[in-house]
DNA sequence: TTTTGAGTTGTTCGA
DNA sequence: GTCGAACAACTCAAA
């Protein structure tokens, strides 16, 4: 029978992994043959194609996914273009009257998807969409008066009273392929990899694909879980998951991770570690919540909450300012071995995510959509999402945002979060023997001691671009001016 | 409708 | 060195 069936057509997004796939699921619950396809289309992603960092990490993952389903029979179909074309286009080549695909919740997805919609809808093709995405989609949650949270806290509170997430779906043990020839382009072919050998830390740094990610959740859990509550402030020690840009291309699901931290906790739960895996979860109920904040105010991707915010005051250096943050010459040490650290991984420690955000917007005046646009270009997990929460919190123009008063002092946070100067130093190996105390702080060290860890201020490591303590009081001003204080 | 309590992640200053 | 208060006022969410 299954012979003859007609195919169905299984559109691969940002859930590139064969466990916990709904779609995926409901495609071979068909019995019909499946055409997976993924489409590769910058072009439809608005103001916000991939960078760089997540086209790398794009690449291999789609190689682990086409090996996956080969090894179940299947294979990836890629194809380039607009979404709508691609689809109408292989539904007719395929005969296929079905198409099965993951939602999406960002602006221009949302867009994309209607017209894929529509278009499949006037050549008498239904499209089936499911949820792999995220454990309570935006509409999930509400208020009592039916409207969006700008909070978190009652967020979390409302999302804790809904139904624990399923049980997953498991990956199909055979995925049959139709027997029709398909034309497919191949992953090389989609130009993501740069044409400068830059890769090299990134490669060091991830394995992308569902095995990968699969493997560093289970370390997660055994080795990191139950440290969390302190280690995940300490960007000098390997205390955080780094599932993000896993969960962004959907490598693994948000479930997947609840639930097995879920059955971890339940088999061997000590104090400390029900206490870190609920600070760990609240993480993930923090991306479900930037997730309920974009479909609700999808402006937030480019103006500020509070709208007083976009008089907040530019310095006059804001341009150069910028441009020594990102290549991490600021002259503070923790700030420059964040992002140094992004630059060589695609990746930043959370705490230091912040630390650095608050010193592009606090100490050196620049705008904060000046950040997130590089974040955005850098990071292997860029989201739109979180990329946006974060940097509104950060700047304290999101609706629940940092309030004004929190200015990082980059000194002390270095010294409370990186204590020996583990980090800084290696990340910034000029400055790797100065001592413990003056790590975080070398414009500050008497010249003899700069003068035989062997730093010139200036030379082999810039003077800082502000004073902390004026630049804070600046800050400070700003604040009150927006407010009509002055 | 009005009221009430609360709001991720900090720093500084003075006692 | 440690500790508590101040740093504002506003908006959100629920009662």
């Amino acid at each position: 029978m299954a012979a003859f069936a007609r195919p169905v057509v299984l559109w691969f997004r940002q859930d590139l992994r064969l466990a916990d796939n709904p779609a995926l699921a409901a495609a071979v619950a068909t019995g019909a043959p499946v055409v997976p396809v993924y489409i590769w289309g910058p072009a439809e992603e608005g103001a916000w194609p991939p960078g760089q960092a997540s086209q790398w990490f794009l690449h291999h993952a789609l190689e682990s996914l086409g090996a996956d389903l080969s090894a179940r029979g299947s294979r990836l179909v890629i194809r380039k273009g607009d979404a709508q074309c691609v689809l109408n286009e292989l539904v007719n080549e395929c005969g296929a009257r079905k198409v099965f695909f993951n939602r999406r919740y960002e602006p221009s997805a949302l867009l994309q998807e209607q017209a894929v919609i529509d278009g499949l809808v006037k050549i008498g093709v239904e499209s089936i969409t499911s949820n792999s995405a995220l454990i309570f989609e935006p509409n999930d949650v509400a208020t009592r008066e039916g409207r969006p949270f700008k909070v978190f806290t009652p967020f979390y509170r409302a999302c804790l009273m809904l139904p624990e997430p399923l049980p997953t779906v498991r990956a199909p043990k055979a995925i049959p392929f139709p027997d029709t020839p398909l034309r497919s382009d191949s992953v090389a072919g989609l130009d993501l990899l740069p044409r400068i050998k830059w890769d090299t830390g990134l490669q060091k740094t991830w394995m992308p694909g569902e095995a990968g990610a699969l493997r560093l959740l289970k370390t997660f859990i055994n080795d990191g879980l139950v440290n969390y509550r302190v280690d995940r402030d300490r960007p000098d020690r390997d205390g955080v998951s780094k599932l993000s840009p896993y969960l962004h291309f959907g490598c693994i699901g948000p479930r997947q991770i609840w639930r097995a931290v879920r059955s971890h906790v339940d088999a061997t739960g000590s104090g400390a570690l029900v206490e870190s895996a609920d600070i760990y979860l609240k993480e993930l109920i923090w991306r479900e919540f930037a997730y309920h904040l974009l479909f609700h105010f999808p402006h937030s991707v480019h103006k500020p909450l509070r709208p007083e915010f976009e008089r907040f005051p530019k310095s006059a250096a804001a341009a150069e300012f910028v441009k020594s943050w990102q290549e991490g010459l600021t002259g503070y040490p923790i700030v420059d071995a964040g992002m140094r650290e992004l630059w060589h991984t695609g990746w930043m420690h959370n705490r230091v995510r912040m630390i650095v955000a608050s010193f592009l917007v606090k100490d050196l005046l620049a705008p904060w959509t000046d950040g997130a646009r590089w974040f955005w270009d850098t990071l292997v997990d860029a989201d739109l999402a979180s990329n946006t929460l974060g940097w509104q919190w950060s700047a304290g123009c999101g609706s629940d945002a940092a309030p004004y008063f929190r200015i990082f002092n980059p000194i002390l946070q270095g010294q409370k979060f990186d204590p020996d100067g583990v980090y800084v130093r290696k990340w910034i190996p000029e400055l790797a023997a100065v001592p413990d105390r003056w790590i975080h702080s070398p414009f500050a060290a008497p010249p003899l001691v700069l003068q035989s860890a062997g730093v010139t201020l200036g030379q082999n490591y810039p003077a800082p671009l502000v004073d902390h303590a004026l630049a804070r009081n600046h800050a400070l001003d700003a604040f009150a001016m927006i407010k009509g204080k002055k």
